[in-house]
DNA sequence: CCTGGATCCTGACAGC
DNA sequence: TGCTGTCAGGATCCAG
């Protein structure tokens, strides 16, 4: 599932448990995920103090006593479980290694914390704490949607002349960080612009009102993650998956939630990914 | 440079 | 029950 949303909601629950504290002992269970781990990657993780928990994009970056940092990417299916309790915010533990806990990170205060990824399309790397923005997965993305620097402008002349449809233009990494194939399709729907317009054949001012749309979407979406994070002390330790109501996404058939609009939702494939529109109110 | 398709991997689910 | 096909929240790589 994640999207910046989840990704920043994994985020605000690790970070809690985990800065501040140590970790005492690194498990990886095995040499890669998406790519090879990092040389090491176990002793360099090991006997490290977590400073600070911090996301860009969909990437969330551990910073460690070392000056290193861990880069953790969630890819489609990747999860944070926490268990040991350590806040007492938890009411499941999570309760022996299942199928898929690639690496498990130890810490002083009690906490574990798991990763598991069925698919592996997930990533971790470390890197140099100073230099985190050149690394090679974080150098050309685009301007954080919900930070100064994502403007009208910025959208404007990115789209600008390009001949991909809009939905495709949004997915680009490049040209805005975060998005996925939710939350395009949310923006979309509230910005009454049909997936399949080429983006640079829309107006500037219909552009420009993408924009505080976008932030709008994921400000609600992470939201609704502080409220799940809030449930979890009812129910476990699971981070990154949260129940979230959605206009489009997922809802193929379904009627339209506009106000007397009769239409139902449609699919259809664009590069290969489902996008979920109103044909009537969305041109 | 721009664009779209194939690709990595496992699991859930529908239909037969 | 078990088989087959489809689909899944990402992002890179490669061909045209």
């Amino acid at each position: 599932m994640p999207e910046l949303p989840e990704v920043e909601t994994v985020r605000r629950g690790l970070a809690p448990v985990m800065e501040g504290s140590v970790i005492i002992k690194a498990e990886v269970n095995r040499p890669d995920l998406r790519w090879p781990f990092p040389a090491r990657m176990a002793e360099r993780l090991t006997g490290q103090d977590v400073k600070q928990l911090r996301r860009r994009s969909k990437y969330i970056l551990v910073d460690l006593g070392s000056g290193e940092s861990l880069l953790v990417h969630l890819g489609m299916s990747g999860r944070m479980l926490i268990s040991g309790d350590p806040l007492g915010q938890f009411v499941h533990d999570h309760p022996a290694p299942e199928k898929h806990d690639h690496v498990v990170f130890h810490m002083a205060n009690g906490a574990r914390i798991t990763f598991n990824d069925p698919r592996r399309f997930g990533a971790m790397d470390l890197l140099d704490t100073a230099t985190a923005d050149g690394h090679k997965l974080l150098a050309s993305i685009g301007p954080e949607p919900l930070g100064n620097s994502f403007h009208e402008a910025h959208l404007v002349s990115a789209l600008k002349g390009r001949n991909m449809p809009i939905k495709s233009a949004l997915l680009d990494q490049r040209i805005v960080a975060g998005l996925g194939n939710i939350y395009v399709c949310e923006a979309l729907y509230r910005a009454g612009l049909h997936p399949a317009r080429k983006a640079g054949r829309i107006s500037e001012g219909r552009i420009a009102a993408l924009v505080p749309i976008i932030k709008e979407v994921l400000a609600e979406a992470i939201e609704a993650g502080g409220s799940s994070l809030k449930d979890f002390r009812q129910a476990d330790g699971e981070l990154g998956y949260f129940q979230h109501n959605f206009d489009v996404y997922g809802r193929e058939g379904e009627p339209c939630n506009t106000p007397d609009c009769p239409k139902v939702i449609q699919r259809i494939v664009q590069s290969g990914r489902s996008s979920f529109y109103c044909s009537q109110c969305q041109r």
